[in-house]
DNA sequence: ATGTTATTGAAAATGATTATCAATATCAAT
DNA sequence: ATTGATATTGATAATCATTTTCAATAACAT
């Protein structure tokens, strides 16, 4: 994703266009990991230093709002933030590790998964009153790292 | 779900049974509501004001550690907690108010639900070595009551 | 170029959860 | 029933992620 793409939508909602936006936006698309804030604090430090952590959390609050960041909340207090990028990343779902916070990207079985959600959330409205926009599927367990370390 | 099973299972896992327990476990078998640890301790301070927060919190932890309370994150740092009373009602996900942090449970689709659960389990598993342990399904969205609140 | 106003980063505040610790309560063994 | 070892309690303080505050600065429409 180039830069010029997210000058475009921050400024097509009011937003300015900084240079610390642009270093945590290039960050994040070079990525394309799951990253906490201090983590992508501590990344734009060295490329960056005198960035501050506040900033980091407002440029995320901003892109969250607009839509184009998922928050994944770990149960510690603690949340990680991925970019949706397109439609096509936008379905995956995660598998978190519950020893060592590790999360992964799975993309299998969407199209069944399609159905199911459709079906579930046509269900949901009607049976709740419940608008739907979102939904998560997380799956915990031990990763091979962790299965091995013991 | 009566008192002395619970005291049996405390029991059973080297735990004490305390009346501060009790009353903690006397509320969530009585609700069956998806409350906050602070939500618990204002319930309980009224029949049983001198109990501690720092009490509710550790009681939680050991019902947790015992695979008898689910946890839900909010993504705003605070969790709610269920109890897990019997296999037929493990088998629910979650419907969250991004407006007001309700939660609803939804039990629909358990059948379809299970096979594609299955599946994908086992997939995860070969893929990424992962041994999974627990999945959580949520879907966001607004309820009917902040629907109208505007 | 200039003025308005959003943004910045440091520091303090908040809010949920966890650690510390002396006093107390549980309960297994007598 | 009493005792003694030790798990539990609740008040307080500490952590940790995230928010708020605020004066200085930077972006950008004009």
């Amino acid at each position: 994703m180039p830069s010029h793409k997210w000058r475009k939508r921050f400024r097509g909602s009011g937003s300015r266009w900084t240079a610390p936006r642009e270093a945590i936006l290039n960050l994040l698309s070079r990525t394309s990991k799951h990253l906490s804030a201090k983590e992508i604090y501590r990344s734009l430090f060295r490329i960056y230093p005198g960035i501050g952590l506040t900033t980091v959390y407002r440029t995320l609050d901003i892109l969250e709002k607009m839509g184009y960041l998922n928050k994944i909340p770990l149960g510690t207090g603690e949340n990680k933030y991925e970019l949706i990028t397109n439609s096509e990343e936008k379905h995956h779902h995660h598998l978190i590790c519950t020893q060592c916070g590790k999360v992964i990207d799975y993309t299998d079985f969407v199209g069944e998964e399609l159905e199911l959600i459709n079906k579930t959330e046509q269900r949901l409205k009607k049976k709740h009153g419940f608008k739907i926009t979102d939904h998560n599927f997380e799956f915990y367990g031990i990763c091979k790292e962790c299965q091995e370390r013991r």
